[in-house]
Order: structure tokens, then C-alpha cells, then sequence
RNA sequence: GCGCGGUUAGCUCAGUUGGUAGAGCAUCUCAUUGACGUUGAGAGGGUCAUAGGUUCAAGUCCUAUACCGCGCACCA
């Protein structure tokens, strides 16, 4: 058997090849070459990009730095972004961060308490604001370097940031308009209150959490009432049942009971109400309406007083008497104690049920009566067709006038439940950070203004709901509400990729304003991807310090390594999970790719690609026609969203059919073939080679595009701009 | 309580309009000092959660049930 060193020289091959890929040593110049050529701004696109295709990319909040699902996200969306640009189109990808109001004055307040013991009241509205952005830019600085890492094919000329002086105009435009429009307005509502974070939320931003308590039997006059909360009774003074509950029928609607109580002698009247359920405790119960939702609409169906009994603090008001000043968590048992005494505790029972909290801070929501700016989502709009906003929400759902694609699907009707259930929306918040309301009082008079009017009027203390200016970000961006040329060119956007958590917060107050201001959607079609998970399937957390960094995961094996390992498995809807592993199993990956050009480069030596080669052997005819199968098949896939597909079959083409079969065929015609036959070989392996690292190249842009350089093809152009296989 | 998703090989998951069960990883055996920070050839391993039904034919469609996960709504 002749030496093998004989059958293929490795004659003139870049000696770049002679070693292992070596991530670390081209990703920073290729995405730099990257930068250089412009390719990312659509702007500088060759003249054959013409039709448009646009993403916004869903801005991370400033509070810090990237995790593995900002990652996720990155990655899928360049395989979007980069697919689309190969194919042609006029692709914009544009950046952003999010102020993230709440979350990120939280952040820095809780640094500061922590560093120097200090509240924001210790340092005043304006040093307050100073810190939390000076902080804000410097996560500005991190996320973006971290994006770069990872290789998003982002256009930088667009950036945009939430809270930055354009998107002001914007959020300003806006709400003038759905002021004038009377959606936006103030009022006495009841309000989801913070006392941790002292602020309102809205009813999105609540998380539940599921509390083991005592549930209390009092007696209240001639009734039993049950309660898990003694500590908002004080100011009980109606007392409901069921109209049809046949064990109170010796009571009347508006009947006065008298009674012994908390502290003393009161008055109780008697309300009937068809709300009450009659197989809950004893099917009566007292109202506190002032502090509580249901409470609340029982008592504005009636008429009914209302008072309020705990402050913002979460103290007792003087009310409470002896109480008054008292902390509710410490008042509880106190009140409990002093019942018993009276002899009006009947029993308590162990008790689980679920309480709500705020999902930034952690503090138990008071709902409570407060004045705030609402926007009014039943209110019939005549320029909008006398739909209300919530009714143009709807108009997006299969059966609507202005279709918005789910994928998957099953969330277009998540989307129309949410709706159906939606309230007002509170978009105040008693926070410092944000978009300030642009509303300004002198007196009795109200003026909505950028600046201030002038002499003698003050501006509205607080700030706008965060989600309030991301909802415009998709034309924010653009430029409105000026009528810009992007506007025009890359409003609607073709898809937004975001996560299925943020559905209400975000997808669906993006839609409203979009459908509201712009008169038409946002996008057309939602690609909504699932959480990162652990090995195992558990979330990731500080806490279980199973917490993988994608930056310290790139730096280990790669970024393309990191990218495939985040997209092999992870279909629209589902959670990924990820392990160190699967990362490592990707970078062999990368490595074999490496290895298949070195050996087709060596082998191929004086050939160029000829485009529209036709090959001489029937062998070559028949494995041209299976490359070109699986190519049409993958970019099927591709304009379905199937990435998680693609990416295994490019996996498996490029090394269980290319390089395990047909290159280990191909030695021994290159070595015994005809110069035909050869030729023929040759032409066939680099137009394969070619179309693999074209395929791949959205998925592991790096180091197809390194291998690209060394490509013998005419005209060549870097392969981020390079055609689509099909 | 209402709704959604999942249940397929030890693990992670594919399985397109119903037509004889698939991949990767892991395991085992063998080979390999010249494309390969290894790789290659091969093997074992599944009553497709359970019970019914529709059909010539069901992992796939229908109806229940169980378990796991998630969302929404919450009762004082």
C-alpha cells in the first residue's frame, strides 16, 4: 500500500489549517471586518438588497449584564437576520436598550442602601437620577459589548435607547394624543401599591406566591365571618350575603345591626350581593373597599363608604385606635389576640392561598384608592373606526382585518384571553426614573407639555409605566413621530422574536400602540421562544448557582460553539435546556468544519469554483442532486422558522454525509481517477464546501466566514453578503 | 377553578397531510500514529404514559384518566 502522504499533499493550503480552529484568535477581527464593510446598516447593502425586511431587537434592560437567554434571543434572531440578508433582502436589524424604570432604579437603590446605607429620599430626586444613570450607561456598555461578542449582526447607526431624547418626543406625542383622544385620564381608582418599591404597578408586573396562613372565624354581631386578614377590619361597617342564601333571610338589604367590635360599639348594614359565594366559610363576609379589588366593586355597585385603614407605609391609621401606626405583619396577631379576648373569636384554621407581590421588589401588594393616570381601554375611538383599543387589539387574531402571525400558534389565543380580561391600565408610577408625565398643574388648570408652560406651574411628580414608551419601540426607533424615509421603508416590521413571558407586557402594548398610533401592526408575525434551562430543566438562578455565562461559555469554546448549543433543540414555544456538554459537542463541530475545508482546500489546490459547473460523472450528477435536495429542503425550513431543524440537518450533512462518506469516497478518485473524473471530483467537493459554509453560516457566522477567505471563488465577496444556497 | 403544553431508547429530543419507530449524546465491541485537540465501522436498547374509540391502517385523529410543567383567575 502506497503512503497515503503521496495521495494527498497538503501542497500550498493556509497554514492556519496545519492547526485546530482557534475561536479566540478570529472572531474579534471578523466582526470587526464585519463592522468595517457596513453590511449591518441596510444603507450600505449592495443595490440587489432591495425588498425590505426589519426587526427590532427587543432592547435589554440596563440593569447589568448579559445572561444566557439575552443569548438565545441574539442568536435567533441573527440566524433571521443573516438568512434574509443572504437572500437578499434590504435587512435592518436594529438595536436598543431599555431604561426599564423600575427595575433598574430598584437595582442601583438597592447598591446604594447596601454600599452606603442611604434611601432615595437621602439623596433627592436629582442625585438619585445622576446615579441611577450614570449606572444605566455603564450596563449600556457591557450589554453592547457583550451583544458584539456574540456576534449579532446588529445596525449600530440605528441605535436606540428608551429613555434617550428622540424616544421622549415620541412617548411625549403619544400621550399628548391619547389625551387629547380622551384614552388617557385620572381618576380614583384602585391601584396595585407597592409599599416596598412605593409605587403602583400594573396588573401584569404582579407575581403570586402562595402563603401557608391562619384563616380566622369572628363573631360579627349575629353572623360569623371568616377572614385571613383581621388587620383591615377595623373600618368593616357592611356586612354582605348572597340575596338567594336561605340561612339569612331574616335579613334585609340596609337592615342596621348593631355590634360589638374591634374597638367597641359600631353600626353594621346588612348588604345583599350576588358576588358572595355562598359555599365559601359561612357565606358572609365584611368589605373592605378601600383594599381590595372585589371589596371595591361591591361597594360602587351599592354606593357604599369607603375608607382607608392602612397607609403607604403598610402602618394602621388612626382608625385602628389603639393600633393606629402599627405595622400590618406586626398588627395581625395583636388584633387576633385582642378578639379572643372580647370572646369574638369563634376558630382559626390552617389556611393556604395565594398572595400577590411585586415581581421587582418582592413587596406584598395594598391594593389601595389613589389617584393615577389610566389609559382607558374600552373608550370608542372615531378616528379608529369607533373601535376602542382594545377592540383594535383584537384585530390582529386569525379572524381580524390586520392578521398577526403567533408561532407557534397556540399563543394567539393567550393573546385574546388576555385581552378579554384586560382593565384600564395604571400608567403611573411614583418612581424617579423614567419618562416624566408630561402633564403640568397651576392651580386648578391642567396642561399637557413637553416643558413646562411657565411661570407658577409644577409638573406631575410622577413618572410613566416602562412599558408605556417600549409599546411605541417599533416606530420609536424609526424616527416617528416624524415621517422619516425608515419609517416608511421598515414600518411594519416583518417579525418580532421575543420571549413568551413577555407576551402581556410587551407583544400585546406593543400591538395597541401600534394599532392606535400608526394605524396599522407592529409586526406581522411573533416568534415567541421559551426559557433557558438547566441540565435538568431548572430555571437558572444565582441561588442554585447553576448559572451558565454565555460570554465565559464563548470564551471557553467559541461563540459559534455557544450559538449552536442554543439552537439545536430549542423549537418556537419551548424551553432550551443547556449544558456545558452540548457546548463542547459544537465545538468539535466547528473544529470538524475546520478540518473538512483543510482537507478540501488541500486537495482542490489549483481549482477554482466554477460557478455552473456541470459534473462528468454520474456519481457527481447524482450527489449534486442530493446536495441540492437537502438545500431545498433546509430553506423550506428556514422560511418556517424551523432553526432547530436546519441546524441538525446542516450538522449531519456536513459530517455524517460530506465528510464521513463522500470525502473518504473521493480519496481514491483523486488519487486513481481520469483528469475528468478528477476535475470533475474536485469541482463538486468545493461547490459543496461552498454551499455548507453558506447554509451554516447564520447559525456559526465566525468560522464559516474565516473559512470563506480562503475559498478559490471568483468575485468573491465576504460570505455575510454571499447568495443563499437556493 | 379555567386554560395551555408535555409524557417516544439510559439522557436530550425529532417524527411534516395517519402508511413497517428515528437522530445526537451515553454504553459496549472493533479499527486507526497522516484531513480531524481524535476519528471511523458496527452493536445493544422503545408494548410511543394508561384505557377506550374512529380507520384497511394510529406515535400521529377523537374521548376520558394519570403524572409533570406553565399561564390566567382568584374566596372574604
Amino acid at each position: 500500500m502506497e503512503p497515503k502522504k503521496e495521495a494527498f499533499p497538503e501542497p500550498n493550503i493556509p497554514q492556519k489549517f496545519l492547526k485546530p480552529y482557534d475561536p479566540k484568535a478570529v472572531e474579534d477581527a471578523i466582526y470587526e471586518m464585519w463592522l468595517g464593510s457596513g453590511y449591518f446598516n441596510p444603507d450600505k447593502l449592495p443595490p440587489r438588497h432591495k425588498e425590505p425586511f426589519s426587526i427590532v431587537l427587543p432592547p435589554p434592560n440596563v440593569t447589568g449584564t448579559l445572561h444566557i437567554g439575552h443569548a438565545a434571543m441574539l442568536v435567533i434572531e441573527d440566524i433571521m437576520v443573516r438568512h434574509k440578508r443572504m437572500k437578499g433582502y434590504k435587512t435592518l436589524w436594529l438595536p436598543g436598550t431599555d431604561h426599564a424604570a423600575i427595575a433598574t432604579q430598584a437595582k442601583v437603590e438597592g447598591i446604594i442602601y447596601k454600599e452606603e446605607g442611604k434611601r432615595r429620599q437621602d439623596l433627592g430626586r436629582e442625585e438619585l437620577l445622576r446615579r441611577v444613570n450614570e449606572f444605566a450607561l455603564e450596563s449600556h456598555d457591557t450589554i453592547v459589548n457583550q451583544t458584539k461578542k456574540m456576534g449579532a449582526s446588529l445596525d449600530w447607526s440605528r441605535e436606540a435607547y428608551t429613555l434617550d431624547e428622540k424616544r421622549g418626543k415620541a412617548v411625549f406625542e403619544a400621550f399628548k394624543r391619547m389625551y387629547d383622544d380622551g384614552l388617557i385620564y385620572r381618576g380614583h381608582r384602585i391601584v396595585n401599591w407597592d409599599p416596598k418599591g412605593q409605587t403602583t404597578i400594573s396588573d401584569d408586573e404582579i407575581v403570586y406566591a402562595e402563603e401557608k396562613t391562619k384563616f380566622y372565624y369572628f363573631k360579627y354581631g349575629p353572623f360569623t365571618i371568616g377572614t385571613a386578614r383581621p388587620e383591615t377590619k377595623f373600618g368593616d361597617k357592611y356586612v354582605v350575603m348572597h340575596p338567594k342564601d336561605e340561612r339569612y333571610t331574616a335579613y334585609s338589604h340596609g337592615q342596621e345591626i348593631d355590634l360589638e367590635w374591634i374597638n367597641g360599639p359600631i353600626k353594621a348594614t346588612v348588604i345583599k350581593d350576588e358576588s358572595i359565594d355562598m359555599a365559601f366559610g359561612t357565606g358572609v363576609m365584611t368589605i373592605t373597599p378601600w383594599h381590595s379589588n372585589v371589596d371595591f366593586d361591591i361597594a360602587e355597585r351599592h354606593k357604599l363608604d369607603k375608607e382607608q385603614i392602612i397607609d403607604r407605609y403598610g402602618k394602621l391609621l388612626p382608625i385602628a385606635g389603639e393600633f393606629a401606626g402599627i405595622k400590618i405583619s406586626d398588627a395581625r396577631k395583636k388584633i387576633v389576640e385582642k378578639l379572643a379576648a372580647k370572646g369574638l373569636l369563634e376558630k382559626e384554621e390552617d389556611y393556604t392561598h395565594n398572595i400577590a407581590t411585586a415581581e421587582r421588589t418582592g413587596g406584598v401588594i395594598e391594593p389601595q384608592i389613589m389617584n393615577q393616570w389610566f389609559v382607558d381601554v374600552n373608550k370608542k375611538i372615531p378616528a379608529r373606526g369607533g373601535k376602542s383599543l382594545k377592540e383594535l387589539m383584537l384585530d390582529v387574531i386569525p379572524q381580524g382585518p390586520s392578521h398577526i402571525e403567533f408561532i407557534p400558534d397556540r399563543f394567539e389565543r393567550v393573546y385574546s384571553n388576555w385581552i378579554s380580561n384586560l382593565r384600564d391600565w395604571c400608567i403611573s408610577r411614583q418612581i424617579w426614573f423614567g419618562h416624566r408625565i408630561p402633564v403640568w398643574y397651576k392651580g386648578e388648570e391642567l396642561k399637557v407639555s413637553l416643558a413646562s408652560p411657565g411661570e407658577g406651574w409644577t409638573q406631575d411628580e410622577d413618572t410613566l409605566d416602562t412599558w408605556f414608551s417600549s409599546g411605541l419601540w417599533t416606530f420609536s426607533t424609526l424616527g416617528w413621530p416624524e415621517t422619516t424615509s425608515d419609517l416608511a421603508t421598515y414600518h411594519p416590521t416583518a417579525v418580532l422574536e421575543t420571549g413568551y413571558d413577555i407576551i402581556f407586557f410587551w407583544v400585546a402594548r406593543m400591538i395597541l400602540m401600534s394599532q392606535y398610533l400608526m394605524g396599522e401592526v407592529p409586526f406581522k408575525t411573533v416568534y415567541l421562544h421559551g426559557l433557558v434551562r438547566d441540565a435538568k430543566g431548572q430555571k437558572m438562578s444565582k441561588s442554585l448557582g447553576n448559572i451558565i455565562d454565555p460570554l465565559d461559555m464563548a470564551g471557553k469554546y467559541g461563540t459559534d460553539a455557544v450559538r449552536m448549543s442554543l439552537i439545536v433543540g430549542t423549537g418556537p414555544g419551548n424551553d432550551t435546556k443547556m449544558s456545558e456538554d452540548k457546548i463542547r459537542a459544537y465545538k468539535n463541530f466547528a473544529n470538524k468544519l475546520w478540518n473538512i475545508a483543510r482537507f478540501v482546500l488541500s486537495s482542490t489546490e489549483g481549482e477554482t469554483l466554477e460557478p455552473g459547473f456541470k459534473a462528468f460523472s454520474a456519481d457527481d450528477e447524482k450527489l449534486t442532486a442530493e446536495r441540492r435536495a437537502v438545500m431545498e429542503e433546509i430553506s423550506r425550513e428556514m422560511d418556517e422558522y424551523k432553526y432547530y431543524l436546519v441546524a441538525e440537518k446542516l450538522y449531519a450533512y456536513a459530517w455524517r454525509e460530506f465528510a464521513d462518506i463522500i470525502l473518504e469516497r473521493s480519496k481514491d478518485i483523486l488519487a486513481k481517477g481520469s483528469d475528468t473524473e478528477k476535475k470533475s471530483r474536485k469541482q463538486f467537493l468545493l461547490h459543496t464546501l461552498a454551499d455548507i459554509l453558506k447554509a451554516l453560516h447564520p447559525f456559526v457566522p465566525f468560522v464559516t466566514e474565516e473559512i470563506w477567505k480562503d475559498m478559490p471563488v471568483p468575485d468573491k465577496k465576504p460570505l455575510i453578503i454571499e447568495t443563499w444556497p437556493i
